[in-house]
RNA sequence: GUCCCCUUCGUCUAGAGGCCUAGGACACUACCCUUUCAAGGUAGCGACACGGGUUCGAAUCCCGUAGGGGACGCCA
């Protein structure tokens, strides 16, 4: 039988990591299986859904890499199909009508808490006593649940769970206002797509209890379940926007490469013997549920820049290109109110190994390189300025302009070795001559080595810089 | 409150009774390299939550305790 998962997101918000990895285990898995990965949107909470969120998730799974197969599914697109299996559910007597009021079901809760049981509903229309009356209003459907036994989920990951029937209530499957609630519709379109592996957070552990009471009075074939832990915030609590939650867009605009977080989402909850750099063909190969641990992991923003800052210099420069101009535009834009150049690119480009050994990000990347993008000589920083206005700077600086005139550098070794033959004849050690020329070229005083540094800015803006400062 | 789950270095993890004086990675510290900052190299710091069993032998099995998490909606 073809393994088929599906990622089954609501669309309330960003896509964020926990969503993510959730998403990115259900695709591995499916694909070392050589099965098929689907996507379901679930936006029956007419509420809170929105188109907004709906695209932002889809082009979250597009920046991931994650493809999903065949069409996108609607979940609200089944709502008829869902009242049909009610319907089914009622003319076999396996589920009821309840006209239970909300005051009334918040005072079920409430002694049943006094009671020392667990919150839940009486089931008072089970069975009404004959001659009950009914009240004036549209009734939900419930389920018959079984009261006595267990249920039992065999979880892929969290292993063999039993729960008593006797803790879980008959739960509502049509609202009285006719719409079905997410426990009849997951259980519903995971039936009709053949789904038959269940893979999600495992915040829903509790309820696939409730969803295989459904799968029997259906007498549908129950999926293999897999709950995957949850993610949790560097300081151990749940995982909120403070600390990490962000969707996935922010990782994207912080300059974080996609392969990057892949990598960073494998290892978070799951491990393969000492590996820690997975590539897309070994995660596939390798991916299994029994590899995935029992319990909660923390978010780390280190390790996620680490690995980001591994993929950075791993990607051929062509394609790091690529994936940094769009960062480069928007910095020259923004600072320079100039659009990027070919010009901006290459020196970028030249110098790119460099600069590679300084970024953690394309955003890092990108503030490296603006002294390459800037028109005009940087303005200082605190730290250069100082540097700028020691006493024998001056001096310096315009004896470096005069000597690079005179040699006409161009390759990186040249300007070093002209630096290195002034701080000779001046008598000063190369940090005395190599400083202010920092300072004055690119307005700080971290900077790659000198000579790579004139070199990529080219004699004449040298030039231009050392008489400037 | 009730039910369910979890617990190896600060963090992610390896470990499926002897291979463990517990391995790797990130972070951290030191040194090396060096014109700055990095990167890189080398070394170091650092954990089996606690208490009982079972066993010749336990990080690995069992039972408690403590701590953490999740679920208990006519939300998904």
């Amino acid at each position: 039988m073809t393994v088929i998962t599906r990622f089954a997101p609501s669309p309330t918000g960003m896509l964020h990591l926990g969503g993510a990895r959730t998403a990115l285990f259900c695709y591995l898995f499916s694909k070392h299986m050589g099965g098929q990965f689907l996507l379901r949107v679930e936006d029956t909470d007419r509420e809170r859904s929105t188109p907004e969120a709906t695209q932002a998730i889809l082009n979250g799974m597009r920046w991931l890499g994650l493809a999903w197969d065949g069409d996108v599914v609607y979940q609200s697109r089944n709502q008829a199909r869902h009242a049909a299996v009610v319907q089914q559910l009622l003319d076999a007597g396996k589920a009821y009508r309840c006209y239970a009021s909300p005051e009334e079901l918040e005072e079920m809760r409430a002694s049943a808490m006094a009671a020392g049981l667990s919150p839940r509903y009486d089931g008072r229309w089970r069975d009404p006593a004959p001659n009950t009356p009914i009240p004036d209003r549209p009734p939900a459907i419930r389920l018959r649940a079984p009261q006595t036994g267990s249920t039992v989920v065999n979880d892929l990951i969290q292993g063999r769970i039993e729960v008593d029937n006797s803790q879980l209530d008959d739960m509502v499957l049509l609202r009285s206002d006719g719409t079905p609630t997410y426990m009849l519709s997951v259980v519903v379109d995971d039936h009709d797509m053949n789904i038959t592996h269940v893979i999600r957070g495992a915040d829903h552990l509790t309820n696939s209890f409730r969803q295989v009471q459904l799968y029997q009075a259906m007498g549908w074939p129950i999926p293999e379940f897999g709950h995957i832990p949850l993610i949790h915030g560097n300081d151990g609590q749940k995982l909120s926007k403070r600390h990490g939650a962000m969707g996935l867009d922010a990782y994207r605009a912080m300059g974080i490469l996609p392969m990057a977080m892949r990598n960073y989402l494998l290892r978070l909850g799951w491990g393969h013997g000492d590996d820690e750099i997975i590539s897309d063909a070994q995660a596939i190969e390798w991916f299994d549920l029994s590899g995935v641990g029992k319990a909660p992991a923390r978010y780390d923003l280190d390790k996620l820049l680490y690995l980001n800052s591994h993929y950075m210099k791993q990607l051929p420069p062509d394609a790091l290109m690529q994936a940094l101009q769009p960062f480069l535009a928007e910095w020259k834009q923004e600072r320079f109110g100039q659009p990027l150049l070919p010009d901006d690119l290459a020196r970028v480009q030249a110098l790119l190994p460099a600069l590679l050994q300084r970024a953690q990000t394309l955003v890092e990347l990108t503030e490296g390189s603006d002294f390459l993008l800037n028109p005009h000589r940087p303005t200082p920083d605190e730290a250069a300025a100082a540097k700028l206005a020691e006493a024998n700077s001056a001096g310096v600086l315009s004896a470096l302009a005069n000597r690079f005139d005179q040699r006409q550098p161009t390759a990186a070794a040249d300007f070093e070795s002209t630096v290195k033959e002034l701080a000779n004849d001046l008598g000063k050690k190369m940090p005395e001559v190599a400083m202010p020329l920092r300072a004055a070229l690119t307005g700080r005083l971290q900077s790659p080595a000198v000579g790579e540094t004139c070199a990529a800015l080219g004699l004449q803006r040298v030039l231009e810089r050392l008489r400037a400062a």
